[in-house]
DNA sequence: TCGCCAGTGTCAATATCCTGACACTCGTTG
DNA sequence: CAACGAGTGTCAGGATATTGACACTGGCGA
């Protein structure tokens, strides 16, 4: 119950302030393109991993599977993305990018890059890797149950 | 495009995956206490500052008035904290925890510490206030605009 | 002094996300 | 071969968060 006790929890807050900051960041650069963080989420993986589920692509934005629907149904509308009305071998339909997200996706990945450069300024690159492994131990610590 | 500025914008979706994954973790052991995080999140800002206002608990918390309204309005239902009626100064109205939040928090602050400490557990004590020196200066360089 | 602006609390409407449930398909296991 | 669990997509309901708008009050500058 001492200072050490709560040391730890602060760094729970801190780490929450931190996405907090970086999403509303992301969220002011990305508007100008007509595009929310969570759909630029999600245009993101489909360009890392094309043909991917969309049950898989819910897992990896942590959302569930019908909010992460609503949103292809969205990405569908406007022409970015295309789901194969085939359903495939396990009812599963597959997801691929269109000519216009990829065209869309460079122009965001600009500002976004702009944004975490914007955040790591006042780090030294050689801290940076360090930073990244420290969290990654952090993130795999939480990964089991 | 290359290597080099795809890992800066890494370290972005390693931050929301820390954070989602430690949400999760702390909801698991909050859920039987009758608890969610925004909640918790609430009652803690709380304790760390007794009768601070409503919009000051939503902008810490970065959701907005009328949501952390909602949030006050169950705790005050359940008894966890009271509202002073009168309007003070600036038609505010101070909030502070009742004695049952002070015993709750106390069993609640164990159970998001043990997370907490499970998350860090990879990492060396000096390590951990490296994490936290560096994820700061990231916050802070977020913070102005 | 008067008007203006920032801050707060509140109401209404909207959007987003989640839980629960169902049907369908595959692979595995009895 | 039949039954079961796991994975996927979808529909409906409810909980939660946000945006927009309004009224009220204190401090500030014209």
């Amino acid at each position: 119950m001492d200072a050490l006790d709560r040391s730890p929890e602060s760094l729970g807050v801190l780490i929450k302030e931190t996405q907090s900051l970086l999403n509303q960041r992301m969220d002011d650069r990305l508007r100008p393109l007509a595009l929310s963080v969570p759909q630029y989420a999600c245009l993101t993986a489909l360009q890392d991993t094309p043909g991917i589920t969309s049950s898989e692509l819910a897992r990896r934005a942590f959302v569930s599977r019908q909010s992460m629907n609503v949103l292809l149904q969205g990405l569908e509308k406007r022409g970015l993305v295309t789901r194969s009305s085939d359903p495939g071998p396990r009812r599963e339909r597959s997801v691929v990018l269109n000519d216009a997200a990829e065209l869309l996706l460079e122009r965001a990945h600009e500002e976004v890059s702009s944004v975490v450069h914007r955040m790591t300024v006042e780090v030294e690159p050689v801290e940076r890797v360090r930073l990244y492994e420290l969290l990654a131990r952090c993130r795999d610590a939480l990964l089991i149950p």
